[in-house]
DNA sequence: AATTTCTTGTAGTGATTGTTACAAGACGGG
DNA sequence: CCCGTCTTGTAACAATCACTACAAGAAATT
């Protein structure tokens, strides 16, 4: 085997040309860097719920001669690895893509989305998660121009696991008529990142002065909705591109999908069971 | 074994009352952070030229069971070194709330943008990026009943920065109609997860028939649509969640805007400044 | 110098491994 | 719908493995 060519970069280059068992196989493979790959054969295959001939063919696709040259392969590379600097085991990967945008893009979110945690207050997460879960409530989403996906997302599942969710049209001109329906009883989650929209704001002052209370998610730099809002999320946006991440976000909205979802769990379980229901009846697109 | 102490400073702690074969052994195992026992004991007792009993003496000196019990700890140990630090998303120290939702899912999510990174094909990221910026070419984009947000926000992003681009609707009716204008120069970023729909891979079939060409979002299972696409990007969903999350989904999609507004860029400003006239001028909900 | 203790390797074993051949099953094309 | 191709696992095999018993040699003790 010649080698100098990352396993790895082999495997995910012959991606295309490997069969559902061995993809199975790649993925635990590649899941902790090739280490997997060390076990005896049964062993690996059990892992991987695959048989030992399923590992076979890979290593041949991959151009070894059986387990054991693969092996040896795995083995010299780690033992390459192991021989740098702790600092320097990041970037394994080749140095031309170091600085690929995908490296850059992932140290950025990974920094935002630990910002975001740091300055999280869990008692605002539950309090609001305890909100979106009360049944009781009516629940309206608004976005903005770029958030609007945000809004769009959440209130998706949202959607299906309790009744009473209404996503805001993003032209303002339908807005006065949702507006009838926010009282007291009513929660507005507005998403608001800059540039702020001022037509965002209006709406959220008219929703407080009708007794409804506000939960935003916003920047870092804040909204000028701030004011307005009972529970605030202040998210980490930068990234190295000419749009704004909202992974951090996303990752807060996915959060309170899946704790709300466990408090609805006895109540939505049906609404999701007819929900499929539904789904199976209105095929119409099918063969 | 249990072992929670690195056998590095275990077998350093035990040097004194080593035999010199022991040492030898002990010394070529040092040498490559252990490396050296992974391979077969009858190869290990060649590179270190001592005999494979002696092996097996250390390996019971240590307090392992024998030799493939040390092989295992060895492995897992270097599996614990190999993980990536590279998006570690570190869960604060806030003890008392280590196991909170927010926490747990942070740790899922740092996994699976890592894994999704570790499978990610940077060719296949550059090909796609050159392919959705390529301004002759049509953009046709489609998700589920879940993605359907994501591909809303790449649509979103990808409207603003180049002309031709379409998002779909997921009422499957009226697609007969968006089929007409798929053809070779076409481009159809389609995201499917599991459940994996069958419309969508219906609708596939026929744009490819119709010479279009696919771009695939889906997760690690993959979707059948896989082998009509010529770009797949796999993305790992699973979080302690009943939803799955499209994190590592998003991630992708952030990062391609961020590719594709960079290769779109001298064309794209006159485009995004004649946006803002036109949201400028149709302001009708301000004060 | 003789005896004991400790160290190490050799040779042989049973167990496990990696491999092959084959057959059942899934899948796509006509 | 059937046929051929591709995919995948089962079962049997040979090779290799981890391990034991034993004995030769070295070192230490008397």
């Amino acid at each position: 085997m010649d080698a100098t060519r990352l396993i790895r970069d082999l495997l995910r280059e012959k991606q295309a040309e490997l069969t559902a068992a061995e993809r199975k196989l790649s993925a635990v493979l590649l899941d902790d860097s090739m280490v997997a790959g060390l076990q005896s054969i049964t062993r690996l295959a059990e892992r991987a719920e695959v048989s030992s001939p399923t590992i076979i063919r890979l290593a041949r696709k991959l151009g070894f001669d059986g387990y054991p040259d693969l092996q040896d392969a795995i083995r010299e590379e780690i033992a390459e690895r192991m021989k740098r600097p702790l600092a320097k085991l990041e970037t394994t990967a080749r140095d031309d893509q170091r600085d690929h945008i995908v490296s850059r893009f992932a140290e950025a979110v990974s920094s935002n989305i630990n910002r975001t945690l740091d300055r999280l207050d869990f008692a605002t997460f539950d309090e609001t998660a305890a909100l979106l879960s009360d049944q009781s409530r009516r629940l309206h989403l608004l976005g903005g121009r770029i958030t609007r996906s945000n809004a769009h997302y959440f209130f998706n599942h949202l959607q299906i696991i309790r009744p009473g969710v209404h996503l805001l049209d993003n032209s303002s001109s339908v807005w006065p008529q949702a507006l009838l329906d926010m009282g007291e009883s009513s929660t507005l989650v507005i998403f608001d990142i800059r540039r702020y929209e001022r037509e965002l704001e209006k709406l959220a002052n008219l929703a407080v002065s009708q007794g409804a209370n506000i939960v935003l998610f916003t920047d870092a730099w804040g909204s000028p909705i701030e004011r307005r809002a009972t529970h605030v999320f202040r998210a980490m946006v930068e990234v190295p591109s000419s749009w704004d991440s909202t992974l951090a976000i996303n990752f807060l909205i996915e959060a309170l999908v899946a704790e709300v979802q466990s408090r609805c769990s006895a109540s939505s379980a049906e609404r999701i069971g007819a929900l499929e229901d539904m789904i199976g009846a209105s095929r119409i697109f099918r063969s």
